[in-house]
DNA sequence: CTGAGTGCAAACAGTTTGCATTACT
DNA sequence: AGTAATGCAAACTGTTTGCACTCAG
């Protein structure tokens, strides 16, 4: 591992409103599949929720702990496994080692990100015409495309 | 860990000419930069240049293994690290658990991945208004732009 | 009351690193 | 000869798993 990376800590949070949106529509498809809604569950929910950007299992787990709550990393992994599954939550497979997660909005209305080779801040931009690109594509490909990820990387304003 | 995923070792080797092109680029790249052309380092840029798709780093061992080269995995990866800093290999982080390595041609010709949400086979596809698109973004953007990883996943015609 | 979900700790896989040895240049 | 590069093994990091315990339904 070679620095900190910026999370979603540094950027503005989300209105409070998309928010508790996305964290009850996560909440209502987990019941709807037959699951439980436990304490560590609802809370991972909320840091999610909470935070604009992607974020790694042990970043939710310090935030929780900081919060009082005590849960253990695994139960996270757990829960985001969960997510995962139900596709209430995008992965970002960064080159820092560790996989990051966001809320993914059931709107399908989504973005993608840009990655510092310097210092690892992670941003985040969204174009209609790429998404065109991507499903044109996709419309070609033999294969049932479900997702698509795009990483762009280079040098931010700051290290450029 | 799941299941195995498809390497490449299925698909068809690169024509000849093409993969000793860039073998022979590596190696020139690589000397221009001040290094030495060790047996082990020539050896992995071999392994790479003879397959058409992304291979990790235990595949490469592998692979010289059976060819009878003795070479650590320590130094398949630091052998790895060196061909990506000096820009001659691709890296694709699957979200499989290891990272895969693929020839990175001079001439910026390159393609992307979809990866089978089922049975984890890569193929890879070109598309020159995808590209047109990622660069428009990246003119627009405030960061200074080097690279772009694009990876779909969905279900193979195997699989879907 | 019963099993889904949890927390802990141990197990794992991929990757990195320290160090004595080897072998390019 | 001098030092970059190697190989081995141990260290590390992120993630997963086994198991006894807890708590939501």
């Amino acid at each position: 591992m070679r620095m900190a990376i910026a999370t979603g800590r540094t950027a503005p949070r989300p209105s409070g409103a998309r928010a508790a949106e996305w964290a009850e529509h996560a909440r209502a498809t987990i019941a709807a599949a037959g699951h439980r809604s436990s304490a560590p569950r609802t809370a991972v929910i909320d840091v999610l929720a909470g935070q604009r950007c992607v974020l790694s299992a042990r970043e939710i787990a310090d935030e929780l702990r900081d919060g009082g709550s005590n849960v253990g990393i695994a139960t996270v992994y757990r829960a985001l496994e969960l997510l995962d599954e139900l596709e209430l939550v995008h992965r970002l497979d960064t080159r820092e080692g560790s996989t990051r997660y966001e809320p993914a909005h059931p709107t399908g209305e989504h973005h993608h990100h840009i990655v510092c080779d310097r210092c690892g801040r992670v941003s985040q931009f969204e174009d209609p015409a790429l998404e065109g690109a991507i499903h044109a594509v996709a419309r070609r490909l033999d294969y049932e495309v479900g997702g698509h990820d795009v990483v762009l990387r280079g040098l931010c304003p700051r290290c450029g």
